[in-house]
DNA sequence: AATGCTACTTCCCATTTGGATAGTGCTATC
DNA sequence: GATAGCACTATCCAAATGGGAAGTAGCATT
């Protein structure tokens, strides 16, 4: 199916969902740091650089909400919690990659370098 | 150039420049009303509903700060100043064809149909 | 007995965002 | 002379957002 043959509306609604999973400042770093393997709420908060607990618990819910990460909870003490990319999570490539290089085209053009 | 080469925290700086752009309820509206031709404040106004002056305004500055729109004055009384969708605000089709497509796979996982 | 760790939550406060409403300067129309 | 249209701008206010610091429960370590 092509984007003109849906209704605008509806169309547009698709692309806020889109948008929505991926806006603000936090969650593709959270995404990209969960990459490279499943995190711990700590590892997490020291490996994206500058998050504050808070934002951090509110943006995995987030993200969970969405099923691009999965948590996971591990009877022990002290307790440990692990979050994991989903498939879902990394079906996201595509639209980052166009993202990633529509960006550079358009720093080049605002920029003018 | 592929994503994977350029380097995480740059490929991250495209990134979010090129969200930057289309983030918000209403810039995409507005651009997708002046895909249709040429606009003056007042149309738009009317066709983009439920959006402000003051934010219709404020959104306007931000298109054109990134060359997504073009503003012309018109001498005449009273007043006329037009605007147009640039080469550039057009070349974000794919950015919007990936979101696009990848939101509807979204909505069919998180929301189940 | 005291401290530390984990995975958060809660509280307070400052800044930001967004909406509603009204105003502006000028001209053209009734 | 009054009203309307254009393209905004300004003001006020409410709601949402975001950060910093501290708190919590339970077990483990020193």
């Amino acid at each position: 199916m092509k984007l003109e043959e849906e209704d605008c509306s509806k169309a547009m609604l698709s692309i806020k969902d889109a948008l929505e999973a991926v806006e603000g400042t936090w969650k593709l770093l959270i995404l990209y740091s969960l990459c490279s393997g499943p995190k711990r709420f700590t590892e997490l908060a020291r490996e994206v650089t500058g998050i504050t607990d808070k934002t951090l618990s509110k943006e995995l819910k987030l993200l969970q909400a969405n099923k691009l990460i999965k948590r996971e909870v591990y009877d022990a003490s002290p307790p440990a919690v692990e979050y994991t990319i989903t498939k879902h999570g990394r079906s996201l490539n595509k639209v980052l990659f166009e993202l990633w290089s529509w960006g550079r085209a358009h720093r080049k053009e605002v920029i003018g370098k």
